[in-house]
DNA sequence: ATTAGCACTCACCAAACACGAGTGCTAACG
DNA sequence: CGTTAGCACTCGTGTTTGGTGAGTGCTAAT
């Protein structure tokens, strides 16, 4: 059986209804549109031959049609337009990030709950990844007798700063010591490779400082440590306002989901490597994700990719509405994310 | 009528069974506790008394009894014995403030995520507040040729750090000399009275410097303003598996009550002026939380109240728990703040 | 004062029923 | 041959009905 043109819109118009609605619909409501003019008998021959390709499924025998995933699948490949955004939403979009986030956390948090608020689905986003970042300077700022600000600047421009403790009776003099060796030792390393080879290697010359030096490279690593695996969440419970979610079974069964936060972190980086991605249903590899569809995007400072964010929402989701809003929203965060770092790019 | 002995006994019993189970408790199941050696008939009898009194309530004729927000009252107030916390409870507890958090917005994100889970209920942090916090010292740390982190050290001890952009070719003396400017003129000020007074106050003297004081000012007042009125909350939808949100009308209405976060933000700095405190669903003045209970316990840095934290849950509440519980969360995050800002304590 | 006994109430559940949206099939039509 | 009108059939949804049981209040006996 082929696809013809007029299958195709009567997808489409299922498809559309099934996305606003949530309910199966059926082929007298789609014959009675302005813009159909053939008659019901026929739609629901066309109908079931869709059904027979496989694009559409019934609930149970005298329901309308709902589409399958492979119907959303042809859908997003080639049926779909974007929704332009209207001047309105943009400039909602550009609120969240007004408000001067003067962190990375901050920004990343900001993005969540815009993307959230906006999409109305549950948002997700992956902060930069610190792993493959190199060290490009260090400074150290003594707050009191005893304990410091340790301020890291990596190559890609980010700032992270660790409080550390600092030895008894330590001067000026010290703190510049300090100061230089660190940088002179830790230059262009990257941030997940540092400890392990280089406390080791420079343990020989330190004498006196090495208890220092020590606790020094223990706080880097606990911050990267704690930076990795993060996904930040919004809008959790955005999804229990959509129907799908109206029995409180089914809502619970994906709020526990989301507690695994892991699956997640394992999703997104995978789809960190594309542009965007779209998983509807079942494509999705984690069990517990099979009943909801992903879209994401990947973000980037330049042609480096830093990170990546998406929504999660019922397969019935607005996909080209959404893809328009991370599409926007992947330009804002890159944007704001260039105006934390300014003029610091890296060089390559 | 008054309140004897045997009452009060049945009273708890009924408040006890209640909180465990959800359900009405009928006269008959108390007369088979082992404990009792009443008949049920008496029971009713009390109980009808009790109701008169306006300790129970009647969902509807033929149903058991359910305690009332007066109640509730009593038995906080006079009834209630903590539920002392067993070592595997305190160790749990402990745990969550074992990963060394850095700065004070981690230990409040850490403190939210340990309520909710020990609690099984909605945790609400309100971070240190800034406002009445006077500013001890400040240093710049040049990162670039054109922006600088500005590292600030109050006297509570806490630090905050900014991100500023510097003017162009500025060199090592001019930051100098910023630096000790700043802190001439900021020094003991306090963080909400700032800018308005003083950049008008400086800005005859300082000439060509004045344009990079007043972004520096406007920087730091930014930060006032987002550290503002922000509630940490973390187990949004804990309240979901309680069996008094089974249904999902309830539900909504719980989490979009909470959306509101500025409602929650009154809430809290009330409850700042007292140790613990105990609001029994019609007890709270906002409407939207007439049927939930908070608990809420003070953070202190030695003497000084630093914040408030405490969760949110069905008046069905197992208050004894939740007091232990706040009491130690209490003494940790205290603890840990004060492994965060160390030796320096503030001279008063 | 306590308790046994009893009639009464009412939420809850399941079975029965009507309703209606939607289907598939067949036969007629252009 | 594609399209359409007509019709019998299916099945989820909402409503009604009756039975069940937990629980009560009242009365009379202990």
């Amino acid at each position: 059986m082929e696809m013809d043109k007029r299958k195709m819109r009567i997808l489409q118009a299922i498809i559309d209804d099934y996305i606003l609605t949530a309910a199966p619909v059926g082929s007298r409501s789609l014959s009675k549109r302005a813009d159909f003019n053939i008659s019901s008998a026929t739609i629901r021959n066309e109908m079931s031959d869709l059904e027979e390709m496989g694009y559409l499924e019934q609930p149970h025998t005298s329901a309308g049609r709902v589409p399958s995933n492979k119907a959303y699948r042809l859908y997003v490949n080639s049926i779909m337009q974007r929704a332009q955004l209207n001047e309105t939403e943009r400039k909602a979009i550009r609120a969240y990030f007004n408000q001067r986030a003067n962190q990375v956390e901050g920004l990343v948090r900001q993005t969540a709950t815009a993307l959230s608020d906006i999409t109305r689905y549950t948002a997700m986003v992956l902060p930069p990844q610190l792993s493959t970042v190199r060290i490009k300077h260090i400074s150290l700022v003594q707050l009191s007798p005893e304990r410091a600000l340790l301020v890291l600047v990596t190559d890609t421009g980010f700032i992270r700063d660790v409080l550390i403790r600092l030895p008894e009776g330590i001067d000026n003099y010290d703190l510049e010591r300090f100061t230089k060796r660190l940088n002179e030792t830790l230059h262009d390393m990257r941030l997940d490779r540092m400890v392990v080879d280089e406390v080791t290697s420079m343990s020989e010359e330190l004498g006196a400082d090495r208890a220092f030096f020590q606790s020094v490279l223990e706080a880097l690593e606990d911050q990267v440590q704690q930076n990795a695996q993060k996904v930040e969440l919004a809008g959790t419970t955005n999804l229990l306002f959509h129907p799908e979610y109206s029995d409180m079974a089914k809502a619970k069964e994906f709020l526990v989901a989301l507690e695994g936060k892991d699956t997640l972190y394992q999703m997104l980086k995978k789809a960190s490597s594309m542009e965007f991605s779209i998983t509807i249903g079942e494509e999705n590899e984690a069990e517990e994700l099979k009943d909801v569809s992903i879209v994401t995007a990947t973000y980037r400072i330049g042609s480096q990719p830093m990170g990546t964010f998406g929504i999660l929402g019922p397969t019935r989701m607005h996909y080209g509405r959404v893809i328009s809003i991370l599409e926007y929203m992947q330009l804002s965060l890159s944007e704001a994310l260039l105006g934390l770092i300014e003029q610091d790019r890296p060089e390559e």
